[in-house]
DNA sequence: TTGTAGGCGTTATCAC
DNA sequence: GTGATAACGCCTACAA
C-alpha cells in the first residue's frame, strides 16, 4: 500500500471506466447522468482506495475555491471570536473555509490584504473593517465579487450588509435609565467616523428628546475615566455599558449592558454571502439585528426621584 | 479595458517571449536563469497588465498550497485569539493563511476536520486539540506532513510541540503563596487527562515538597465554587489564577495570575511549522515558554504568620 | 449512457 | 538564455 495520492483515474481503472464517467458519478448534481450500477461501481472504488477529490485541480478547472475572505481589525478583540466563530461554522456547513485577515484598522493594510485574498480567488468577502477605500469595493463588485459589509455599512447603502442595531440599543439603554428615574444622562461616545460611533451617538439623541430629555452638551464624553473620580455606583450614579461580554457579570458592581447577538451575526452574514455566491440575485439587503437589554447591579433607582 | 484576468500568456505576449521564459522572469528564484533587460521587460508588462499569478494554478503544479490548518477547540475560549492572531500573523509574513478549525474537543470532529483540511492540501498542521487520534498523527507523518502540536505534547515527545510551562507556573504560583507566609495551599485542579492539567498537579505537588508542605488531599479541589463561601479574599484567603486576561484586572480583588505568553506561543509555534515546510530536519524539537507571576489584590500576607 | 478531447494557468524538463 | 512540450487533477462540451 504506498502512499501515492489516488487520482479520478485510479478509481476510474479500478471501476472499469472512463475518467469522465468516474467524474459524473462522484458528482452529486451530475450523477443521475450516469446508469446505477456504475455509479455504484464507482463509488465503492473510490471508497476502497480512499479517493478524497483534488480540491485544487477542481478549483483550476471550475474557477472556485470555496474560500471566503474575512477582514476584521483584530480578532483579540472580544467583539470578534464569537463573530468569526459563527461565520466559520456555517462556512464549513457549505463547505467553504474562511481566510481571516487582521488589519488592525489600517487602510493601507486592508488594502493589501484584500488584494492578496483576491489573489487567492476567494468566491466571495466578509468586510468588518471601517476604512476599506470604497474604490476597492467598487472594483470588487465590478469584478462580480460578493462582499458583505459586517457590523458596518456603506454610506448609501449599496451593499449587503449585517449589523448590529446600534441606535435601537442605546435607545434601549436611554429607556431603561428614564424607567429608573434618572434625568440627567450622559453619553460616553466612542470615535464618530465609524457606523457603530455614529449610531449610538444618534440613538443617544433621539431617545433623549423621544423622552423629551435635554442631552446636556458637557455630558457627552469621550474619554473613559470617571469611574474613579470618587463617585459610587450604582449608589450615586447608574452605567450601562454596550457589548456583553465574558466576566463583566464579574465586575463590582456587575455591569449593566446592552448585548448584541455576536454569534447571530456571523451566521447572518455568512448565510447572506452563500446566497449570493449560489448566484442568489435580489436588491442589496442591509440587515439589522436586535439587542438585548441586560439588566445587573450598575443600574439602579434614582435616588431624587426614587 | 475588459476586466478578463490577466494570465502568464498575456505577460509574455506583451513582452514578446514565451510564457515559460516570463515564468522563469516573474519568480524570484528563477529570475537569475534569464538575461536582464529580457526580465525587465517581463516584470514591466506584468505591472502594466495588473497580472496577479493564479495561486490555485501554482499549487497545482507545484503541489503547495501555502496553506496551513490549525485546529483548536473553540475560538471562543479567550486563550486562543491571541494565539490565533500571533499564527496568521506570523504565516501571512511567510506568504502563507491559516485555515482555522474549530472541534469543541470532539474527537470525531477533529478526525473530520482534520481530513478535510488533508483533503484541501494544507502544507503543514498545527494542533492544539487534545484528543486527536494517534493513528491519525501518525499517518500525516508516514505521508510527509509536517505537523507541530500547539500547548499539548505527545506523550513520548515523538513530535514537534510549542507549549507554555505549566509545571513551572504552578511552582511559581507555589513559591509566591509561601512567600507570603501561606502553608496552607490548596489546588483547584482541572480535567486531569489533558496535558496542562495534568503538569499543573505535578508542578503543584513537586513545588509543595520542595517548600516542605504537605499536600493536604482535601485541598485539591475539582469545583470551583467556594468564593461565595462567605470569605474575604485576601483577608481570609489569598488566591492565585491561571491564564491572565482583560479584565482579570477589574475584578475585585484584582486578580494575583501566572501569565503565559501566548501571543509568543503562537508565533513560536508558527515559525517551528514554517522550519518543517521549507523542508528543515533535525531532531524532534519540545519548546517550552516560561511563564510570568502578575502579582495584583487577590494575594498578600498571611495573616497568622505576618 | 459513456467515451473523447481539450483546457483551466502554471512550472519543470527537455532541447536548442 | 530561451523556447517547446508536457503534466499537475479535474470537469465538460461534444461526439458516439
Amino acid at each position: 500500500m504506498t502512499d501515492r495520492t489516488v487520482t479520478l483515474r485510479d478509481v476510474a481503472a479500478q471501476a472499469g471506466v472512463h475518467p469522465a464517467t468516474a467524474s459524473r458519478a462522484l458528482n452529486p448534481e451530475t450523477r443521475l447522468l450516469v446508469r446505477d450500477d456504475t455509479a455504484r461501481r464507482v463509488l465503492e472504488a473510490a471508497e476502497a482506495l480512499g479517493y478524497h477529490p483534488n480540491p485544487v485541480a477542481r478549483s483550476l478547472r471550475t474557477r472556485r475555491s470555496n474560500t471566503v475572505g474575512v477582514l476584521i481589525p483584530d480578532l483579540t478583540n472580544p467583539l470578534f471570536p464569537p463573530i468569526v466563530r459563527a461565520l466559520e461554522d456555517r462556512l464549513a456547513a457549505a463547505g467553504y473555509v474562511a481566510l481571516i485577515g487582521n488589519t488592525d484598522g489600517d487602510g493601507e493594510r486592508e488594502r493589501l490584504v484584500f488584494q492578496q485574498m483576491r489573489a487567492r480567488h476567494v468566491d466571495g468577502m466578509v468586510l468588518a473593517t471601517a476604512h476599506l477605500s470604497d474604490p476597492l469595493l467598487a472594483d470588487a463588485a465590478r469584478g462580480g465579487l460578493p462582499v458583505v459589509l459586517m457590523n458596518r455599512m456603506a454610506q448609501d447603502h449599496s451593499l449587503d450588509s449585517v449589523s448590529v442595531d446600534n441606535e435601537r440599543g442605546m435607545r434601549m439603554a436611554v429607556a431603561h435609565l428614564v424607567a429608573e428615574g434618572h434625568t440627567r444622562i450622559a453619553h460616553i461616545a466612542g470615535p464618530q467616523e465609524v457606523s457603530t460611533g455614529l449610531s449610538r451617538y444618534r440613538g443617544f439623541m433621539s431617545a433623549m428628546e423621544a423622552h423629551g430629555l435635554e442631552a446636556d452638551p458637557d455630558l457627552i464624553i469621550t474619554a473613559k475615566a470617571l469611574e474613579e473620580a470618587g463617585l459610587n455606583c450604582p449608589a450615586d450614579l447608574s452605567v450601562v455599558g454596550f457589548n456583553d461580554m465574558p466576566f463583566i457579570d464579574r465586575l463590582r458592581p456587575p455591569l449593566t449592558t446592552i448585548r448584541f447577538p455576536h454569534y447571530e451575526l456571523g451566521t447572518e452574514t455568512a448565510q447572506l454571502l452563500l446566497e449570493r455566491i449560489g448566484g442568489q440575485g435580489g436588491p442589496v439587503r442591509v440587515i439589522y439585528l436586535a439587542p438585548e437589554l441586560v439588566v445587573r447591579g450598575s443600574t439602579a433607582p434614582c435616588r431624587r426621584t426614587g
